[in-house]
DNA sequence: TCTGGGGTCCTAGGACCC
DNA sequence: TCTGGGGTCCTAGGACCC
């Protein structure tokens, strides 16, 4: 007996659950983003779809294609309060589940037979119970590997449900069709064009051999795979926290060293933060800055002594940044700690300097007052451009 | 079309070590 | 003296996904 996967995919979720809390918008076409420019939607329903808006459009775009779409900024609170709703009736149907984002999952039904003896049957009941208990549909995938349960649960949106038996797995890769497979990219698709190579049959009649050479190692494999419906090992890895980042885009661009400074000290307390809460501790910290021109340069440090507080990963972001900066207008800045461990193995295992002792103590502190609803009294008002 | 924000993984070159 | 080979870490950049 093989193995069996479903995955499941919830249809358009940040737009489903404002249509289910704002039945006034049901039949408009809806569009989760902010209007204006920088901007881009983040989801939208099936109504602006029509139109030609997708996810990761700039609204501009998404506005000029569809003037009257409804567009309602993201609430991410009660997005993460829903997914939890569904996950958890997905969690209690069946072993092996593994969430992979708000709005996606797999179950592991391999050896169920006795319970299951239909896969496709099971699929519908748990969609219907979704639906009754949540009020939203999802799109299930059922197939011998993740991999093509994923592509399942993509091939026919929303509220549907694709079966792939075992053995037709290349079948429905031809199907699914190059530009779909999950991995490959507008780059991927075009260096692939380059070379005639244009659906995945085409792709098939390469050898391995021959695809590593032109793609390089890890990605000729992995298109010599995928062209056949094998599974790439997508999701095989657990899932431990590697960064945390945040960045910000500015409109308009941001000219002055000490507004720079400001937003990278507002930063740094903010990613900083987020690690202590989690008991975490990285080793590096990276900067990004974006010019104007969408040109885009990193930078990145590893000091080797510890990253302790939010004023360590300020002044070296400061530093960072002025190594390569060159003075002209900013479109964004963002700050990633990397390298990450739990806090416990160093606390324990490390000598500490007693001023990053009291440093850290008082961050957590602070993170436990502002976890109470207190408001972060730290520096948050050096003279911002335009700033009132 | 004028391009968000939060992530993961890969590559390539250089440093350094054995 | 005129140049090995493998491993690991660090840095910068980029592809890709939701």
């Amino acid at each position: 007996m093989g193995q069996v996967f479903f995955h499941i995919d919830l249809d358009a979720f940040f737009a489903s659950v404002e249509l289910l809390d704002h039945p006034e918008y049901r039949g408009k076409p809806l569009i989760i983003g902010t209007p204006g420019p920088r901007h881009v939607a983040s989801t939208c329903s099936y109504e602006a779809r029509k139109y030609g808006v997708h996810s990761a459009m700039p609204m501009t775009t998404a506005l000029r294609l569809c003037p009257d779409a409804i567009c309602v900024p993201g609430r991410m609170r009660r997005y993460s309060e829903k997914s939890r709703e569904v996950m958890a009736i997905i969690g209690s149907f069946a072993p092996g589940f593994l969430q992979v984002s708000v709005d996606e999952a797999f179950l592991d039904l391999t050896g169920m037979e006795r319970i299951y003896p239909l896969p496709g049957k099971a699929a519908r009941i748990l969609k219907e119970r979704i639906l009754d208990e949540t009020g939203l549909t999802v799109s299930i995938g059922v197939a011998s590997s993740r991999f093509i349960a994923k592509l399942a649960s993509d091939f026919n949106k929303p509220d549907g449900l694709t079966i792939v038996p075992p053995g037709q797995e290349e079948a429905f890769v031809d199907r699914v069709g190059l530009r779909k497979l999950w991995g490959i990219g507008d780059s991927m698709l075009s260096a692939l064009g380059k070379r005639g190579i244009t659906t995945v049959p085409a792709l098939r009649s390469y050898p391995a051999e021959h695809l590593r050479t032109l793609f390089g190692e890890k990605s000729g494999e992995y298109l010599y795979k995928v062209s056949r419906g094998i599974d790439p090992g997508i999701y095989a890895k657990d899932a431990k926290t590697r960064s945390i980042s945040t960045e910000r885009t500015f409109y308009p661009d941001i000219f002055s060293l000490d507004t720079i400074d400001s937003y990278l000290l507002e930063m740094s307390e903010e990613v900083m933060f987020r690690s202590l809460d989690e008991k975490k501790v990285p080793r590096t910290v990276s900067v990004k800055l974006r010019y104007g021109d969408f040109s885009t340069i990193s930078m990145q440090e590893t000091p080797g002594i510890g990253i302790y507080s939010s004023s360590d990963v300020f002044e070296l972001a400061k530093g960072l940044l002025r190594s390569r900066y060159k003075g002209e207008g900013v479109r964004l800045l963002g700050i990633a700690l990397q390298g990450i461990y739990d806090s416990e193995e160093i606390e324990q295992g490390e000598f500490f300097r007693d001023k990053e002792q009291k440093e850290r103590r008082l961050e957590k502190t602070i993170l436990s007052l502002s976890k109470k609803g207190q408001h972060l009294v730290r520096a948050r008002n050096l003279g911002r451009d335009g700033g009132s």
